[in-house]
DNA sequence: ACAGTTTATATGAATTTTCATGTAATGTAA
DNA sequence: TTACATTACATGAAAATTCATATAAACTGT
């Protein structure tokens, strides 16, 4: 019922797929449970780390596409939570950063964020989980020079 | 750019969710060429394997929401791909299957799915992906028991 | 500097998804 | 069997996403 045996998805796909949506859903109820949206949450998460960072490079960042991303900072800046301004040196450019309530909003999530990841990595093992990481990140990186 | 140092979402999520975008936009491009979205190939897909599944059944297969999978099947039902019919023992499931129609359309893309596993695979490394896909497995497999 | 091209973002319309809820069938316990 | 709870799916209204395209700023070669 749960699993899926016949399902093809390019079966790495799927259990890509099927694992991200898992660890995913489980943050997403804490997410939620801090009035945030998945989409929200990473936003936040991504400027949290930067200064700033333009709308492209959002969306890059949080998987999205460029208009899902313009709409979604637009409601967030009128939730109070982001702030926009314009590029010195590119005009073009939407720079988006975080508000001080931006901030304070989204840092008791960063830490349960951390104590999220540290229940699944002892679920796997932190051996199996560190190797899981490698491989994930060399897939991306071999997908990214195959791009 | 394409990576993200100081992006959260929890690392293994993030990275978890960043493999799975990735490859399936790869595949993604070739599901459009046939004229399916990502959905009605995951769908397809599926049910190519079974003979039918209920709407739940597919939802939690497609990780989509039932709403969604009710909404999706009814416009891939007016497209001729699938059908519906009320399950024998519990009529208040939709059992759905592929059409003939439906049938021809998914067989090129099993095959191209299959293609595209073989090419990640050799980019990985074949024992590398093993490793890979016995992890996500395990992942899988622990968060179910932990739900 | 100028015309043509590319890049970054915004936006309206159409499509899709989601939430909340409705309906009907099933299961359960007295 | 009669209530009551649960399960499976459908559906309307609201929200979010996507596509195609518009706009404006930077880049390119002449």
């Amino acid at each position: 019922m749960t699993s899926s045996p016949g399902f093809v998805d390019d079966y790495l796909a799927y259990l890509l797929a099927r694992a991200s949506h898992l660890i995913s859903s489980e943050f997403h109820a804490v997410v939620e449970a801090n009035g945030l949206s998945l989409m929200e949450w990473r936003v936040m998460a991504s400027l949290s780390g930067k200064d700033s960072l333009s709308i492209n490079e959002l969306a890059s960042i949080v998987l999205a596409k460029q208009p899902t991303v313009t709409k979604l900072v637009g409601r967030m800046q009128g939730a109070g939570w982001v702030q926009r301004c314009d590029a010195a040196h590119d005009k073009r450019q939407s720079l988006v950063s975080l508000t001080a309530a931006g901030r304070r909003k989204v840092q008791p999530l960063l830490k349960q964020a951390k104590s999220h990841e540290a229940q699944v990595v002892s679920a796997l093992g932190s051996e199996p989980a560190h190797q899981l990481k490698v491989m994930l990140e060399s897939l991306i990186a071999a997908q990214i020079r195959a791009g």
